[in-house]
RNA sequence: CGGCGAUUAGCGCAGUUUGGUAGCGCACUUGGUUUGGGUCCAAGGGGUCGCAGGUUCAAAUCCUGCAUCGCCGACCA
């Protein structure tokens, strides 16, 4: 490719309300633009990249036995309800009527449709296991899209989905898929984890995302120091402190804290140490018969953090969590948020298990600018239950039983779950046994963000003057740069050569034929993140040389002019 | 969807306080100059100042409403 009949679009300035790296530079090296909120249209060096992902993507896919299929972005609406998900999945899901007022979505997911078409297609036994999977673009209308490609509202994904008729074939093919998500992320070049995941909201047994580890991450992840063990921060179990709860030593006493709504105006005010005190927080209870919500308490030590999952998953707690307006509170409790506290509570209290071994702690008196010191369970609250609440912390045992957890920032780009059957039997999707008898399939499915995984390799791959593309998915191996070749004699048909001989043997290559002044070239070249640049100068053509830049390394290597072709298609491919 | 902020040329911004016929840098066009790290000089093109309404002799500027975009929180590849 020469610039001069590309589309090279690249900014010297960065775009003001691009705010992560990135966005930045996704938009400065000219790979993107944006359309509306979320909404990208990939220029030529972009959809270079975006396409070698999604190659590489798809030669693992292919290589752990999956087919590849296409289905359709418009999805129709009775298959949504078939599943019970039309009703479920909310504004997320984009919906519209076509023109004879017939329901349809925008698929955000395939489940549906790959459940239909299977369910249709495959009747025996004999057929499965069967994996089939496509690459397609998906539509969420996200509550709110952000960091460019990264979160947005209509991205590309490959999702594969797996069909079984028992759980054990199911594993197996769930051990391919997590082997096969593995050698992506190590062809991709990137420093990723697998790590137990919650199941959500698409439903299952078994869970594993895949993140690439970076700064900018939107996901905590965990990690044993002395084992394999890692999980999302929001599925790490927290375990109690090997330790007894001391007796209580202290008596029950109330003081007044006019000053002190919060764990740390009561550590600034009154000297409480956050880990002395507990947080209370009133959430509501599951619907009863009648559909009445009532109010629990939620106890967690004052310098933790309430994990909302493990919160909303425990049986008293109405699910999704949400927290009881003041107004409710002060009706039931006579006191607002802030001065609340587990002491002469009438409601269910749920304590955390790192809270429950606490003694002699502060916490609210249920009595405006009130606190309790001295409290003790047992003594002093009777009725309570005991259970995981929070998010771990760094330094916290892993739940594994070995080392101690440490936390990192990661960026999602895959996620695979055992779904069962959740789908398949909703959708009476079976096929007949051994035996004769229709038997409902068991399924898996497998999912990689093909363009987020752009994006996160680039949060991964930069300094001060771009983008460093791993090889694999660079947009181009190399740049040829020749300097002032307007003005020479020579440089012209020996940049032209080099440009053929390079592309015959294979190499994706992008000469700078602009009249541009060196510089301008070196920075743009730089900035799209081009592995290695191949300059030609008058310089070193005196003595038959020519420069090849290393990116990465930046180091600089003087190459013979007749065997410049062959050193760098064994550089670029090494 | 809740809280905060922004909207002036393709991009980055000034001008708004105190109303008076819209400016700077980059990019773009033309000519010259320069040429191993974003040259320099000159000339030029490009804006219903987000939209609608109001106040006023006069609105980018003041008032009201709306829209769009972004950031922080709850969801996900």
């Amino acid at each position: 490719m020469r610039t001069s009949q590309y589309i090279l679009a690249t900014l010297k300035e960065t775009p003001a309300d691009a705010e992560i790296i990135s966005h930045q530079l996704m938009l400065r090296a000219g790979m993107i633009r944006r359309v509306a909120s979320g909404l990208y249209t990939w220029l030529p060096s972009g959809l270079r990249v975006l396409r070698k992902v999604e190659a590489i993507v798809r030669e693992e896919m292919d290589k752990a036995g999956a087919i590849e299929m296409l289905m359709p972005v418009i999805q129709p609406a009775d298959l949504w309800q078939e599943s019970g998900r039309w009703d479920q999945f909310g504004d997320e899901l984009v919906r519209f009527n076509d023109r004879h007022n017939r329901p349809f979505a925008l698929g955000p997911t395939h489940e549906e449709v790959i459940t239909d078409f299977v369910r249709k297609e495959i009747n025996s036994y004999k057929q499965l296991p069967l994996t089939l999977y496509q690459v397609q673009t998906k539509v969420r209308d996200e509550r709110r899209p952000r960091f460019g490609v990264m979160r947005a509202r209509e991205f590309t994904m490959k999702d594969a989905y797996s069909f079984h008729l028992s759980d054990d074939c199911l594993n197996n093919t769930y051990e391919i898929m997590h082997k096969a998500y593995c050698n992506i992320f190590e062809r991709l070049n990137l420093d990723y984890r697998p790590v137990l995941a919650d199941t959500g909201s698409i439903g299952g047994s078994l869970s594993h995302e895949f993140h690439v580890l970076a700064e900018s991450g939107e996901d905590a992840i965990a990690f044993s120091d002395a084992s394999d063990y890692a999980a999302n921060i929001e599925k790490a179990e927290a375990l109690a402190p090997n330790e007894e709860r001391p007796a209580p030593s202290k008596e029950l006493k109330a003081f007044p804290t006019p000053d002190a709504k919060t764990i740390s105006e009561l550590k600034k005010h009154y000297g409480v140490k956050p880990h002395r005190g507990v947080k209370t927080l009133i959430v509501y209870g599951t619907a009863d018969e009648n559909g009445e919500r009532g109010l629990v308490a939620l106890v967690i030590r004052g310098d933790h953090e309430l994990n909302e999952l493990k919160a909303q998953n425990h049986p008293l707690v109405h699910s999704p969590l949400e927290m009881a307006p003041e107004s409710e509170i002060v009706a039931a409790i006579g006191a607002k948020p802030g001065s609340i506290g587990p002491v002469g509570l009438s409601m269910p209290i749920i304590v955390d298990r790192t809270a429950n071994i606490m003694a002699d702690f502060v916490a609210g008196a249920n009595k405006d600018d009130e606190h309790y010191s001295g409290i003790n369970w047992e003594r002093d609250v009777a009725q309570y239950q005991v259970s995981d609440l929070r998010n771990i912390v760094e330094g916290d045992p892993s739940p594994c039983g070995q080392g101690t957890l440490q936390i990192k920032r990661g960026v999602e780009v895959g996620h695979i779950f055992q779904l069962g059957t959740k789908y398949s039997e909703a959708m009476k999707a079976g096929v007949l046994s051994e035996s004769g008898k229709n038997q409902v399939m068991t399924m898996g499915c497998y999912g990689i963000g093909v363009s987020r995984i752009v994006a996160a390799a680039i949060e991964q791959n930069n300094d001060q003057y771009g983008i460093k593309w791993p090889k694999p998915i660079a947009p181009f191996d190399l740049a040829i740069v020749p300097m002032n070749m307007h003005k020479s004699h020579r440089i012209p048909d020996i940049a032209n050569n080099l440009y053929d001989g390079l592309k015959a043997a294979g190499l994706d290559v992008l000469f700078d034929d602009r009249k541009e002044r060196p510089g301008v070239m070196f920075n743009d070249m730089e900035l799209l993140g081009v592995p290695y640049t191949l300059v030609i100068g008058e310089r070193n053509l005196d003595e038959n040389k020519v420069e090849l830049k290393n990116r990465h390394t930046g180091e600089k290597l003087m190459l013979d002019l007749d065997t410049a072709v062959e050193t760098i298609k064994a550089a670029v491919s090494s």
